[in-house]
DNA sequence: TCTTTTGGCGAGAACGTTCTCACATATCAG
DNA sequence: CTGATATGTGAGAACGTTCTCGCCAAAAGA
């Protein structure tokens, strides 16, 4: 019956008004039951009175569809209020525009302004995002893997926590899969990457330190013990002047050859007891490391921290310590937080291009899944020194 | 020959040995094609030498199957590098293990937070999180809606935008698919809810400075005009203790509701020229409103702010005007930042408890996709007045 | 007039799972 | 020995799309 209506349209406009009606009736007893259980393009199709391929090349918007059709289709879908289920469309296609990511922690602001910019290409280009917190744990990195992978997410972008040992993204990049890595790097692995220009900046905030006069600088960085060299051996290399693979290295560690570097440009001596190492990604890490140091005897005239965390912590020392800048010491810190700038004398920092990172690294993750196959490239941003009140000339 | 040798190892254990052998060829064999297109469960059943049935009941975990086969089918799984394919799973399922989320800014702290919270429990109940920015605005809020409906989430979590039309949500609960409201709520629209208590919140701060001698009070708040009825109403209806539906209300306008109340009840007269209005939901603006009020001849002596972009944008404000808290005025901010603790004085503030609040509606929001069919819980949690040093006595 | 092309359509096979059957076999009570 | 119950198993139908075919017109070229 529906198709005699049908070719009785088809060659008169006429009973289309009929058919109209006729689609009114079933739309409305059908909106009734999909109100719960939702339309699918079987279900349009059947009232549009075509075939579900046709029905599927209007609402899919690929193949050929003659203008009739298609309106008798849109309409159709409307009334029931269609809507397409992407996991079939995905399990076709094999497509499922949506992005994994595998942060840090989404509430530091480091990741969460880097995420919203990966957020802000993916949704300029229709992708999805899936977000998930590896808390620095690498067991909860490859679980997350896991589990984006099995989601079959078209691509991934991953700041990983073992620069040596990342067997799941080997197997991943092995896969074919996308992957894109922020911060850091994975050694052997050639993936797309973008990160920080580490070194240069620090040695950039060290430089403006040593170019106010200060001679007696402190660092305070999480350097995570995951190195093939103990930090001692570390220092002693880098102060020597050995070339030093800096690529795979943790951002901390890059930071603090960075701090070396400028002081031996500037034939100043390093002190290793005015490393302070925190340990561990925390503020509280960070402000245990800071006293002892900052009450010795020969204390440093300057500080310099290697990131928001390390920033964080090293200012609630000093709180509790009672020096202030710039008054009872300079201080330079990495990462620019929104606090830094309406503290009283604001805070000298290096501003790294957090949003742009993300949004870059998404790009390239992009290209990679619309099938670019170039080399695996590294972008390595550049980063800002904004001098504000902290530092002062000695 | 597959299926005579399997006949055979069902009888005897003996030529187990031969099967495992057998395998192995067709492992290393499929190994090398599957590296690239990854192996599916009748790849792995075909290896296993059973059937797609059995394997899928092994490698799903759902119905019987015989320690054997089950051994046989992990050995081929494992060797094959098979990884489940969610799509289909839930595709058949109805069920994708993903919650959506719709928050105004990842970058916001409190959004930051309150996702934290969410992924928290999220992921210990094995479940993907897909997030989106609506940025406050409310056709990137539906358009994000019908994103995650299409990728099928198994519910939602949103901060509404609009409070009285919303369309949208109202489909999806028709649609029966569960979702939760945090921080705001939306008229008519009977589904969890979690919030803090914004008046009582308000008020308790307002009383804490008005228990150390102040009497001219300014607020800072952004009160977006969406409101049914003017400022100038809204004020003069809480100052006459008019009974106000606060429920639907924007959580500065509720914070604002409690900043008169706590006038009223203490007998002081509310001044409207100290309600200083953002009018959106950016730190600028609040920077911009600030001033004006605070040169004014009669200026207040206390400030209270309604958030932490409020706080952010009036701190910037003082900063610029030269005035600390507490010497020149006192502060009371709303939601506690992390800067506001290491502030040389610390910032006197009502803190949030964000993390719980994204925990509580991942719970609530996880009991209704578990089919819990109670009716629409609304959980108010209590916010903590932290004293630091921001309040003077006068 | 006879091909070829082109637009337009529907049947039906994918995609990779789960799930319902029907059917075996083993165990046990009666 | 009979039937009931529990445990295994495989064939094949879902799920809701896309996509490859064929088929059929009508238009176009020869």
């Amino acid at each position: 019956m529906l198709l005699d209506l049908d070719e009785g349209h088809f060659r008169l406009p006429f009973p289309a008004n009929q058919i109209s009606l006729f689609c009114l009736v079933i739309c409305e007893k059908d909106e009734l039951l999909s109100s719960k259980s939702k339309a699918t393009i079987a279900d349009v199709a059947r009232v549009a009175g075509v075939s579900t391929a046709t029905a599927g090349r209007v609402l899919g918007g690929y193949g050929y569809t003659s203008e009739e059709k298609k309106a008798q289709v849109l309409k159709a879908a409307h009334d029931l209020g269609y809507r397409p289920n992407a996991l079939a469309r995905s399990l076709i296609t094999g497509k499922t525009r949506t992005l994994g990511v595998v942060a840090g922690d989404i509430q530091n602001p480091f990741y969460a302004s880097v995420i919203r910019g990966i957020s802000n290409v993916a949704d300029a280009n229709g992708f999805g995002l899936l977000i998930t917190n590896s808390d620095e744990i690498p067991a909860r990195e490859i679980h997350a893997v896991e589990l984006l992978a099995q989601k079959q997410v078209d691509g991934l972008i991953v700041t990983p926590i073992d620069t040596r040992k990342a067997r799941h993204l080997f197997n991943l990049k092995a896969m074919g899969m996308p992957l894109v890595l922020i911060d850091r790097a994975v050694g052997g692995l050639m993936v797309d990457r973008v990160a920080t220009d580490n070194v240069a900046a620090a040695e950039q905030a060290i430089r403006h330190l040593i170019g106010e006069g200060h001679r007696l600088i402190g660092i305070v960085a999480e350097l995570v013990d995951e190195n093939f060299m103990s930090l001692d051996d570390f220092v002693a290399h880098a102060i020597a002047g050995d070339p030093i693979e800096s690529e795979t290295l943790y951002p901390s560690w890059q930071r603090l050859l960075g701090y070396i570097r400028a002081h031996r440009i500037a034939g100043l001596t390093v002190h290793p007891r005015l490393i302070m190492r925190a340990g561990s990604y925390s503020a509280q890490a960070a402000e245990a490391a800071v006293p002892p140091v900052m009450t010795s005897p020969n204390r440093p005239t300057a500080l310099f921290t290697t990131d928001g965390t390390m920033s964080e912590g090293t200012m609630r020392a000093l709180t509790t310590l009672k020096l202030s800048a710039p008054e009872d010491l300079s201080l330079v810190c990495f990462d620019d937080l929104d606090w830094m700038s309406f503290l009283r004398p604001g805070i000298t920092t290096i501003s790294q291009p957090r949003l742009a990172m993300g949004e870059a690294a998404a790009r390239m993750l992009l290209e990679r899944v619309r099938g670019a196959d170039y080399p695996s490239r590294t972008v390595l941003m550049p980063a800002e020194l904004i001098e504000r009140g902290s530092v002062s000339r000695i």
